[in-house]
DNA sequence: TGTCACCGTCGAAACGCTTCGCTGCTAGCT
DNA sequence: AGCTAGCAGCGAAGCGTTTCGACGGTGACA
């Protein structure tokens, strides 16, 4: 193993300043860093991690706590653990994964050892028990999801109001008047999650606004259920001519089913769902959908926590930050104009 | 901050006392290991992590370098990542998270540093540019894949040429004899991919075997390369009357298709994906499908490094280990008899 | 020409833990 | 009785960094 006195050594300098060199915290003249960044380089030197951890107090990681739950569309989850984690290496933060069923003890865990120098939480809930445990700690955190009360924290997650509001302003547009909103799986709404009721909300107010009746149904996402689901919707509304989707597992199943039942994509009824452009674009017809980015918001969180973090060794109160990614409609082939009135 | 010190002074013990307690590397009495526990627990006492590294040369932790590419079912890979996790915590270790566009340097980096104990890398490819230098590092790791040279590795793989050879039994055994292999994007074979290629083979030898005629088509998992290539099936083989299906993507939209040629599925013909289980119970009807589990991958994976480790630590050379996962056929309603000779 | 500030470098003191070797004990043998 | 062996606990020496204070040297300024 190779140590920084070995650098030291082979550029002929003291230890110290090959640390000033690496860390740029000093002057050092300009021959005398390049002497030392060959000798860097020709003996392969990677700093100790757990040696720079314990002289800096900082360990340079992050933890990322992932949710064990899978409702939420799982590709979703993988994409944002990867943009977090390219994201933190550009700052020169690795990142360390955890699983939500450590709790909040995980975080105690992770804080109280020094492991990482700051936690982002994933599926964040309107009242999460890891939120008071974090800011006992003095950790820096960012969340990915909104809680009731934000203050002194930062978070980051989709404009799911807006989202919402974005599918309700498109059918309208098209000039459709009937419209079922297939939801999550009932349990999702009943642990209240933060970003089915937003949606939903933002639909609704959105849609009473531009005088659309609608139906909101729950839907597990499996075939079964969202035939069930779609027969009690054109049971209780057969004029529906506007689906919006925001169950991943019930959008192939739907069109399925409305091929099955002889409406035919978009000349009868119009399909838009909530979800990645990527899952969209593999069904036929392709789908109108509106989408943020996760990456966006992997990367948003790591931007979040670095500034903490900085501001945190500078002594400073960080400020609250609350930030909504702005949602977007990509049209596609599953939506068009509303049919002539029939009835 | 709480000290190991802390802990030592308000249990009246030396401070070695409490680390051999916590570590239970030498004997100490009941009566003192008691005290020191509560206080413990009542000062809440965490090691410090980046001290422990430094002092006992083990960080505790492994590191998982996920691939970037996502011809892999992206579910899969998260699924591993979450056992891989869990696994990790019950032998007392953490995950570092990175990603494969680091490539070999990220390796180098991880292991110089004694950031990580040991490394699992996912996506292994059979000539590996990763794994000369994991060994130049004398670094522990463990495969998810096989690649050429398993010699002096730990590697585990579903056993996929098994997975191959039961869908061609399935089919045959159904009486099924001209059968369609719907396979992954050209690319996938293009760069050897070994799951891809042990999957073909252990098909293909199986179907000869058993007298069966069959071809294989790539597939990218669009819906339209979808339908172009079982338009292609259709034409060279008109009489095909099973299909095996290894790219997720393919699956809907196959059946689909199927379904709109008029073809009724499993009166007509059969389908047998090779997935997750989950993904093969939403389609209607439900999928015939030959399956791994992955959270088994992951989980051997972290038994083979943590058994690397000890026999590290104790000075003995580990042995190779080369573990392949028996797959499971689970019979579901989208396959059937083959339906009697017409032509 | 003396003083001051700054620059570039060094030495040494932490940082919090593990672990080796030592010291009194008590107990079990010859 | 004398010796060894093992038990329980302590003290101190690292582990490889970072960082603070100090120290010559140099240039600017009075």
């Amino acid at each position: 193993m190779v140590t920084i006195a070995d650098v030291a050594r082979h550029a002929g300098v003291s230890s110290s300043t090959v640390s000033y060199v690496l860390s740029g915290k000093r002057a050092i003249s300009e021959e005398t860093r390049n002497r030392v960044q060959i000798s860097v380089r020709e003996l392969g030197y990677h700093p100790n991690a757990g040696a720079r951890a314990l002289a800096a107090r900082r360990s340079h990681i992050v933890a990322l706590m992932v949710p064990l739950r899978t409702d939420v569309y799982v590709p979703v989850m993988m994409e944002i653990a990867i943009s977090v984690t390219m994201a933190a290496r550009q700052h020169g933060y690795d990142v360390l994964l955890i699983t939500n069923d450590e709790g909040p003890d995980g975080v105690k865990r992770i804080a109280a050892s020094g492991l990482a120098d700051g936690v982002i939480l994933m599926d964040v809930e309107m009242d999460d028990e890891r939120i008071p445990v974090l800011q006992a700690q003095r950790t820096e955190a960012a969340l990915i999801g909104l809680p009731q009360d934000t203050s002194g924290l930062s978070c980051v997650d989709h404009d799911f109001a807006a989202a919402g509001a974005l599918c309700a302003d498109h059918l309208a547009d098209l000039g459709h008047r009937e419209i079922a909103f297939i939801g999550y799986g009932s349990g999702v709404y009943h642990r209240h999650a933060g970003y089915a009721e937003r949606t939903l909300t933002g639909f609704r107010e959105r849609a009473e606004q531009r005088g659309l009746r609608f139906l909101h149904r729950s839907c597990e996402g499996t075939y079964e259920s969202t035939a069930g689901t779609l027969a009690r919707i054109l049971a209780d509304r057969p004029d529906t001519t506007g689906f919006v989707v925001q169950n991943e597992g019930a959008v192939g199943p739907l069109l399925t089913l409305l091929r099955t039942s002889g409406r035919t994509v978009p000349e009868d009824v119009s399909v838009i769902a909530l979800c990645q452009d990527q899952l969209a674009e593999q069904f036929a017809p392709r789908l109108t959908a509106v989408t943020g980015s996760a990456q966006e918001l992997g990367r948003v969180a790591v931007e979040q926590i670095m500034r903490r973090l900085t501001a945190a060794a500078a002594g400073d109160r960080p400020v609250d930050d609350r930030v909504l990614l702005t949602p977007v409609l990509t049209i596609r082939d599953s939506t068009g104009p509303a049919p002539r009135q029939q009835s």
